[in-house]
DNA sequence: CTGAAAGCGCTTACAG
DNA sequence: CTGAAAGCGCTTACAG
């Protein structure tokens, strides 16, 4: 049914409808309750492309993915605090998939130019990232998820990545570890420089050198976790603590770490950030596992809402964020062994 | 830039330059190649929403998630494929979220009345499941991933689920175990039925019972195939062998098997069936793990494509397939210990 | 408080 | 092979 249709069965005028649908004041009250129950009734919904077409507004927010490796547990949570929040607005996500970086500017023109969507959520910002300028180009609104290093009239939310792993190595530290591997994300990911100056920042603090070869980098998955660890488990030096970069890396370090022969906490200890999966919890690990924590799902919703606040002309620069990182600490971290 | 800038920068009509654009054979070749290159220069896009208007395609499929659980591995890499391959026909994946089964059947009205996707692709049918009946009725099209057991006019892709556990279920029983515990889905779900009956199947193909304490019924996660798992471990007549639903529930398993005490494939095998995640592979757990296969990424690509061909007007009768799933034996599964 | 009509940017039957 | 114009279904300035 279109708004012709339903407006004559009201008896009314399309643009008397119109205006009762989208709450403009200058509707009585009475019709305006009348229109509102007949749509409920008839099931009327303006359609989308007209609505798009007339207003501009298209009410999708796009995202845009990079084939596997971006298609994970994080970005999962993450869409499912964004979309939970955006949907209360009936506004969905729109999402595109690619497998290179030039096919992702690519789709941000092509969205851009044929109006695809209202704003961009950009997430993982590195270091030189042509993504941002293209999108100020393009005047496609977009908040980014993380903190990109080049000024610019968008907003952004990041958590404290520096906090984070500063925090947890300086725990280990305290613990008298001395030897701290620690698994992070690629160079060139800014969270991951963030990371490693919180790791580094730490480790100096405390007179420590840093050891390259304690220094692992690779997506957060179980399987890198693995590996990495295991890596870390031929050195000559073994290390006798690892800061995981997530609760993915900290699974696989553990398989690692007990294949090894090792128990943690009693011969290594682990700590891990932890972006909060409904489905799996550091408390119900073997040992529990100490972590820095900060819900990725909230981040989600939370950039829902200053994508919101910036379509409503809230200017970009107010809408920047850090969250704070919390450390907790569990049973996997524990005094270094004196041999 | 919109058609008729676009068009009179080249001296044509808006006619020629859309006809050009959309491939249409009434055009004199030089004039297509002309508007084609020239649309490439200046990015002309036609706009969505006008598009949308005039045609009645929006060029996006939709896809409805149920909050937090849906979200997880198996959705990103099931949606991993079927983006990559709409990509290349410029469709993207339109994602609502919802928190109920009520908001589901809500979110398809709206996007059924508002005209906002091309077509849906719905996912893990259950028993007597009413979204079946309300796409029908909305002539929404849909493609099912998963096995309805109701009859209508609609396309389904599904893989053996049945043969995959009554494959894993049959090899263990051939190496002599009588005790299998079973990590399956929630009851409800068609493929969990499926699976249900094709350990039921085995067992009874061998005169083994079936006791209900070696079932159970949850999410396919790392914590849920913990928990089950010592479940099983704690009961006086321990299971020998485990059949997980997925790589996630076995990697869980694996964990309380090894925090029992136990060890894999030498006190209990373990078999699992892979949905092939790039980020961790069965080759690579310790022991290696066996496996029946089966990629969901491909199967997110092939309902791109049998949902493209049912938007060419194909029949849904015949888009149906039921995929194969092979067994891949490795080192987690041996003979049954003789005490 | 309500309505007639222009306009958003396309496609496509119709005419040439 | 090309073009003028109607129509897709809305919103909103303008008029009353």
């Amino acid at each position: 049914m279109n708004l012709k249709e339903f407006a004559s069965k009201l008896e009314l005028s399309q643009t008397t409808v119109s205006r009762a649908l989208s709450g403009y004041p200058e509707v009585k009250q009475s019709t305006r309750e009348k229109v509102l129950r007949a749509a409920v009734e008839f099931g009327y919904r303006p359609n989308t492309s007209a609505l798009g077409l007339a207003t501009g507004r298209v009410g999708a927010i796009g995202i845009v993915l990079k084939g596997g490796g971006e298609f994970g547990p994080h970005t999962s949570e993450f869409m499912g605090g964004l979309g939970n929040r955006l949907q209360k607005e009936e506004i969905d996500i729109l999402v595109s998939t690619v497998d290179s970086t030039e096919a992702e500017l690519a789709t941000y023109r092509r969205l851009a130019a044929s109006k695809r969507v209202d704003a961009i959520v950009l997430h993982s910002p590195y270091i030189d990232d042509p993504r941002i300028e293209l999108l100020t180009s393009l005047r496609l609104p977009f908040i980014v998820h993380g903190r990109p290093q080049t000024e610019g009239a968008f907003g952004w939310l990041d958590i404290d990545n520096f906090s984070a792993v500063h925090q947890a190595t300086r725990h280990l530290l305290d613990l008298g570890h001395r030897r701290i591997g620690f698994l992070n994300g690629y160079r060139g990911r800014i969270f991951a420089e963030h990371r490693q100056e919180g790791y580094q920042t730490a480790l100096a603090d405390h007179d420590v050198a840093v050891d390259p070869a304690l220094i692992g980098n690779g997506e957060f998955t179980d399987e890198m976790g693995f590996r990495l660890t295991q890596g870390f488990l031929k050195l000559e030096n073994q290390p006798t603590a690892i800061v995981a970069g997530s609760m993915m890396s900290a699974l696989g370090a553990m398989r690692a770490i007990r294949i090894a022969g090792l128990k943690v906490s009693e011969d290594l200890s682990l700590i891990a950030h932890d972006d909060v999966f409904p489905y799996i919890s550091p408390e119900n690990l073997m040992p529990s596992l100490s972590t820095t924590r900060s819900s990725i799902r909230a981040a989600g919703a939370r950039i829902a809402d200053m994508l919101l606040e910036l379509l409503q002309g809230k200017p970009a620069q107010e809408l920047r964020e850090v969250w704070p990182v919390e450390l907790v600490i569990r049973r996997s971290t524990a005094a270094v062994l004196q041999r």
